[in-house]
DNA sequence: TTTTTTTACGCAATCGTTGCCGGTAACGAT
DNA sequence: ATCGTTACCGGCAACGATTGCGTAAAAAAA
């Protein structure tokens, strides 16, 4: 079954006008007559007429769709941030396809593939944890597809970013970590080929030195698949929590990661904080309901998706090629609850 | 800057061909020679050609689209279901550009008429809380554009539906409250206008009387927002709570609800289940870690998805129109936690 | 050799829309 | 009466891919 829709052929016909005429008159041109353009109007109104954008794209060569690849779309950080792309998307005229990578480097290959096939005027991308050889991305971006990265950036492509102060979040969370009492804190993170890994690495590494804490290699685990089997997360707190050394604080680097961490503790019966406080990164709006309430690094996922959208507009929009690029920074925000114990505060 | 793409033009040049030639040759027409086509396809691979999709909507009358409107990206029962529709839609070389109503008529309303003006080959759609008014469905419908519905039906549109068994996943979770010993039960229910509503306060009300306590209208809240936002789950609770009929049980029918209700419980300090068990619809990964964990109706809501989308695949792809219709209704899931206490089946 | 058939390809139209060019009628100016 | 201007509108072509139809050349049959 199809849906048939009006074109402008009917309503030429129904009018006794030309194709080019009506094209004219519904689109104001001042060449029409008042009276013409009254006639088109009340036909196209009652037929219902809406312009076909597939002919209007391939006439403009331009789709005005974005294409999105995410890496879950059931994941709160990500699904927020689309949030945030549909709304400034759609005031701008613009659809949006998504597209999800799932953390595998071959889906996310796929998805870019049927985007650009689809003929996306733009990417708005975040990487998956798998991906490695970025000469895809850097292949599109040399042929001139506007190319928005948020989140997990490719440090050596050249185009508009837009992270947050993944430095500053680690660096925070583990500090206030160590004023809760903690002397041996763990790290959960990604694969330390990630933007973001190296970023949340560096930023927990420094806050150690500030406070005289010694970084040990030990105490760092880092997740492969993006904590996206649980498996490899409980692999990683097995072996965290059998040695000697055994941590009293864990700072999780993502969400997934952060409530498997949590699932785990739970099943050792382990006492959060009083055994091991656990602080992550974690967009999700439930946090505080968990048992204990978490402690969660939050960033502002909806302004990043509305400003990298922008940014990308601005990217198709522009009639000369751009040359200059801009990396955003937002801040994350710290939000202290029961599952770590700010214990120097009542000191 | 436009991204600018390999047209059949191109070959057709590069190999002093014709376009319908390249055109036959590129899907293997059998009146091309063999040479002729080997030279097409070398340059074609080359060139790294891909045929314009816009094009072939444009010729085909079809965009290979699907549209789908759910409710809340950031809600996982619609995440999930989104999940199964791009699994089957994108297997079938189709793409799906992803709406939200935010529990909005207007909403709602102006994404059927985007989606639909960028001519998409049918939708999937679950309608707001809000929609009382579901003419311009059926005016879509009637036209020839196939619709499948999931979650929250429209039942004076006959077409292909998807849902759970709404009725026994309310009567499963009344009845578990109830051999958990409680003797008040209250309801708190989306809009009673939808679908679901209608269903699950059924299987409320059916689980009560056949355990022989009364049917009570003051123990039954509905929030016409659908628990968009918290003040209006927190005056049902407090009017709920503050009555001489204080509830020892409550059953929430949504996701959003519940979480809602659990974090009003914790505000007010009311211990769960001691004081007031819980038991609510919810498709969320992480109810497990809740405090306390929760007891839950799950939706098989990936499923859903892929059903609803190969439903309307057929649809799509049927060549006479479609009269009949089938409604398949799935079984919901009751998973057993913390936040009740199956007393009777200590005893 | 002539006629028929087959092979292999090009032309032109099509989908719906719009840019460009051109044409005509009306009107005032000369 | 002639010209130029303006207002208004139609025809053509093009975007890229596909397809029915036509046809030249080659092959097969007569």
């Amino acid at each position: 079954m199809r849906f048939e829709a009006v074109t402008i052929k009917d309503i030429a016909k129904a009018t006794n006008l030309s194709a080019s005429t009506v094209s004219r008159a519904l689109r104001d041109s001042s060449e029409i007559s008042e009276e013409t353009k009254r006639v088109v109007l009340e036909y196209a109104g009652k037929l219902n007429y809406n312009p076909n954008p597939i002919a209007q794209s391939l006439k403009e060569r331009r789709s005005r769709t974005i294409g999105v690849v995410v890496c879950e779309i059931a994941n709160s950080f990500f699904s927020q941030t689309i949030n945030g792309i549909e709304s400034i998307a759609g005031n701008n005229g613009y659809n949006v396809i998504i597209s999800q990578s799932r953390e595998s480097y071959e889906k996310e290959l796929l998805s870019l593939k049927y985007l650009t096939s689809r003929s996306v005027d733009g990417l708005i991308v975040t990487i998956s944890t798998e991906t490695k050889d970025t000469s895809f991305l850097q292949d599109l971006h040399r042929k001139g597809m506007p190319i928005v990265f948020f989140d997990r950036i490719v440090e050596e492509i050249n185009t508009h970013k837009v992270i947050v102060d993944n430095f500053n979040g680690a660096y925070q969370a583990t500090e206030h970590l160590i004023k809760s009492g903690c002397k041996k804190i763990a790290l959960i993170s990604n694969d330390p080929s990630l933007s973001i890994a190296k970023d949340r690495l560096a930023g927990y590494q420094s806050a150690l030195l500030d406070y005289g804490i010694s970084n040990e290699e030990s105490m760092v685990r880092y997740c492969e698949q993006g904590g996206m089997n649980a498996s490899e997360i409980n692999t990683a707190m097995d072996s965290l929590l059998s040695g000697k050394n055994k941590p009293d604080g864990i700072f999780t680097a993502s969400d997934k990661i952060t409530s498997h961490v949590l699932r785990n503790l739970h099943e050792k019966n382990i006492k959060i904080p009083e055994e091991i406080s656990l602080v992550g990164f974690s967009n999700s709006e439930v946090t505080d309901l968990f048992d204990p309430s978490l402690t969660v690094v939050t960033q502002p996922a909806y302004e990043m998706g509305e400003l990298a959208t922008k940014l990308l507009l601005k990217l198709i929009e522009s009639k000369r090629p751009v040359t200059e690029f801009e990396t955003t920074t937002l801040s994350t925000k710290l939000i202290v609850r029961n599952s770590s114990n700010l214990k120097t505060a009542f000191q």
